[in-house]
DNA sequence: CTCTTTCATCGTAATATTGCAATATAATAA
DNA sequence: TTATTATATTGCAATATTACGATGAAAGAG
């Protein structure tokens, strides 16, 4: 199957794991990392700074813009990737949500 | 190839995404935040909870085992599981030092 | 002992992800 | 115009993930 069933979980659930898949490659982590660092915007020195091919960047590129963590501008030929901040804003709220459950209840077993 | 090159990210690069590609599943969220909900320990309930076959919530449960987030007590012919809230608290400070990085630098391009 | 219950593991099919070579596209340079 | 540079897309091979039926293992019930 291969296939996740993504009917069966509530809107929450699927946009946290969502968010959670797109940081669960190294590449992407990585990536967002060192556009953090620049803070600048850069553009494809990320081909040069992380250790993989043009193509498989620009895929990593997609699915970070796709999530809406990272907007792209177009600067002659080259194209200046930077965090869209405002979205990583929201995102930490969300992912929030989610990790700090163990504030609320404070029993514990096992 | 749809192996991932770990050898060319940094330790904590991998440990992130190790994290967040446990999360990057809704089961495994949903699973996390009933253990939270019922607290005291539970069992496989989850498979009732949850709307899959109790093979696919064993392998669930046993990347969760695996990352140390859950732990597990046999009791009788069933097994307890529940959050691993020291665990829990340390990875909670792993992402964290990930996810804050927006607070450290304020510079806006793009 | 046998039967049942509960969970883990095995095996396998369907699908997704990762990575890259080749190619396409788009903008600038000459 | 053609050439160059930067990035995106396509196509494909290798591998990973998801899901589940069948089966196995362990503990309690009878």
């Amino acid at each position: 199957m291969g296939v996740t069933k993504s009917e069966i979980f509530t809107a929450e659930q699927n946009q946290i794991s969502s968010i959670a898949k797109v940081f669960g490659h190294p590449a992407r982590v990585a990536i967002l990392q060192h556009l953090f660092k620049i803070d600048s915007c850069i553009c494809g020195d990320l081909v040069d700074e992380i250790g993989l091919a043009q193509p498989t960047i620009s895929q990593h590129l997609k699915e970070l813009k796709k999530i809406g963590l990272i907007k792209g501008n177009i600067e002659g030929t080259s194209i200046c990737y930077c965090i869209d901040k405002e979205n990583w804003t929201h995102m930490k709220t969300t992912l929030a949500a989610f990790l700090d459950q163990d504030l609320e209840e404070t029993n514990d077993c096992c």
